[in-house]
DNA sequence: ACAATAGTTGAGCAGGTATTCAACTATTGT
DNA sequence: ACAATAGTTGAATACCTGCTCAACTATTGT
């Protein structure tokens, strides 16, 4: 109990202000939660190749697997975890899915990393 | 060797002229790797969480592991890779080292995301 | 010189994840 | 009705990764 703070944690504060103001500005965990899992969607060789291809062209999952040399199966499974993080929607025409980004933001957060890594 | 274009790949080329388009647009490899590795950082709860405290203001390792409730040996494993891809610079002031954002780039790339969550 | 503390590091482990494989559904054309 | 093809799915596997633990270095104060 000798800590001013008794966080499980193996650190005396060393500056107690910094992380008191630091702290009250945090955002509640949720956010940082669904932060982190929008980003992993961008985390993947093949997740980001999608979604910069579908940025460029509405595409069926066997032109997606063509174009990345990629099997429908794995494809399938990736585009799965972007439609439930919502990142890309999908149209049933006949026997074919066709997929395209679900909203702008997803362009933009490209350009924000296309902007750090080209420097 | 029915198919139109011989990748290791059970497709049939449904729109050729699609994706050959994407094709001719497409960044090289190397691009996309890192791409991935840089939004990989933004992709853990841990990091994210360091990244957005750092955001607001320097801190050293004791500091970010009582604000965030973990052991200085998480924090500064972390701390590592964020300064592998250059997300965070150090500087080391008698027993303290103290890290901060290496670039404006990470507050762009945070305020994407909190426009995308935030919906 | 010695104790105490900030920080780093490598090995090990547990949990997570991307691809493969095989089986399956749905739709089209004959 | 049947064959062919687009796409999905779940299980299995192999790889990756984040935390813990213990040992280590560096710096400060006594």
């Amino acid at each position: 109990m000798e800590n001013k703070e008794s966080f499980s944690c193996d650190c005396d504060v060393i500056h107690e202000d910094v992380v008191n103001r630091v702290r009250a500005a945090m955002p509640e965990g949720k956010h940082f939660y669904d932060l982190a899992n929008l980003y992993k969607m961008f985390s993947d060789n093949t997740r980001v190749r999608i979604l910069w291809a579908l940025s460029r062209e509405e595409m069926c999952v066997c032109d997606l697997a063509v174009l990345l040399g990629m099997t429908k199966s794995a494809i399938s499974h990736q585009l799965k975890s972007l439609r439930l993080t919502n990142l890309v929607k999908y149209e049933k025409r006949g026997k074919i899915v066709y997929y395209s980004l679900a909203d702008s933001h997803v362009k933009d957060i490209f350009e924000k990393g296309f902007e750090h890594i080209l420097e």
